[in-house]
DNA sequence: ACTAAGTGGAGGAAATTCCTCCAGTACTTG
DNA sequence: CAAGTACTGGAGGAATTTCCTCCACTTAGT
């Protein structure tokens, strides 16, 4: 594969992400690759059909997650606090919200790859959470699972999101978010596990 | 007005409620009116355009709101802890997340009689909100409209909702948020009062 | 400098959504 | 209970959006 089209496949799937993102999964194949700043024929070389476009999307994105995830376990011996706000920082930045329709919506013919790439990332994560949770960081009714989709759900697209005045909106409202997972919180409900999710 | 067309349009205006909250503001018309049980006609004759349907849920909706608040407000005196848990419940099984793009789409030229509403409904919630920090049952450093706005989010239509699996996972995520809200939370970083909004 | 890999975007096909029209249905009133 | 009129449903053509192929042209790599 020549070096130049490599990168422009990649510029897609950042643009895809975005897109998806700010505009749900049913979003034009074309503003995406305008997104992209690349033709149409460039996109429908790459991915042929919409759900590959998507699976590449969660690949990248999934890899992504559990990088950040590892990174902050490492982290954890020194400044487990710190680790995890990063953490969590960074996976809002990556608007995983996109990537619940493409995982979601053919969680049975998902590709092989990806299916591993979400459990190991699943693995990971969950690894972290518990080891937030024995260090009295996070409340221990919760399972790592809800985290996540809190994310998703807190950042998934939203008119409001492209006024400047709400910009500031969502990081408050991750922090209330994340206020309410520290222990010393009310007790939850208890949950039932859900068995399909991003995570 | 014939007694049966009333109530096909209050039919009408239900159907958009939920059709807007699970599909968005973009929904086909032809689905709530199939939603509703309706020709798409008699959607047609009620509102003429998608913004006079949107404006008859936002109006109903915010009225709606409004009623709950100040019930809240004078069950206060006796269990202001329940009174806000039962206000919090409501409103997220009203789907306040499908007002957002109909109440912003049009900020300036939205009809009198709503922005009255809505103006009423504001006003109430944050007599409501403020009451309960008095109280010491909510934390200062929020504004009654970061409170909605997190609850419309966490309740915005989501392919997830629609699984039996996660039916659960609403819930339970703002029983987190609402944890968050208590005052003995850690402090958030310091808002920026967003001028537009739902409420 | 040559060649094969790669590109953009025009534009017809296909799908979706809009919205009018009118023959027919069923409240209401007397 | 009959008459009259307010109201209904949904077929279907127009308008719009989205898809996706095709090919003349460009450019990276050797």
């Amino acid at each position: 594969m020549r070096a130049d089209a490599l990168e422009r496949r990649n510029t897609l799937i950042k643009a895809a992400r975005a897109v998806f993102a700010d505009r749900g999964h049913d979003a034009p194949l074309d503003a995406i690759a305008a997104q992209a700043g690349v033709g149409i024929a460039t996109l429908y070389r790459n991915f042929p059909s919409r759900d590959d476009l998507a699976h590449a999307v969660a690949r990248t994105t999934l890899a992504e997650v559990r990088e950040l995830a590892a990174r902050a376990l490492d982290e954890c011996g020194d400044e487990p606090e710190a680790a995890w706000r990063r953490f969590v920082e960074a996976v809002v930045e990556l608007r995983m919200g996109a990537l619940v329709p493409a995982l979601v919506n053919s969680l049975d013919e998902l590709p092989p790859d990806v299916r591993d790439t979400r459990e190991q990332t699943k693995a990971t994560v969950t690894e972290l959470i518990h080891r937030l949770q024995g260090l009295g960081l996070l409340r221990e009714d919760i399972v790592p699972l809800e985290i996540i989709m809190g994310i998703a759900m807190l950042t998934r697209p939203h008119v409001l999101m492209f006024e400047d005045t709400t910009a500031n909106l969502v990081p408050r409202l991750i922090a209330v978010f994340l206020a309410g997972l520290r222990p010393d919180g009310v007790p939850l409900p208890p949950p039932i596990l859900p068995e399909t999710a991003v995570l």
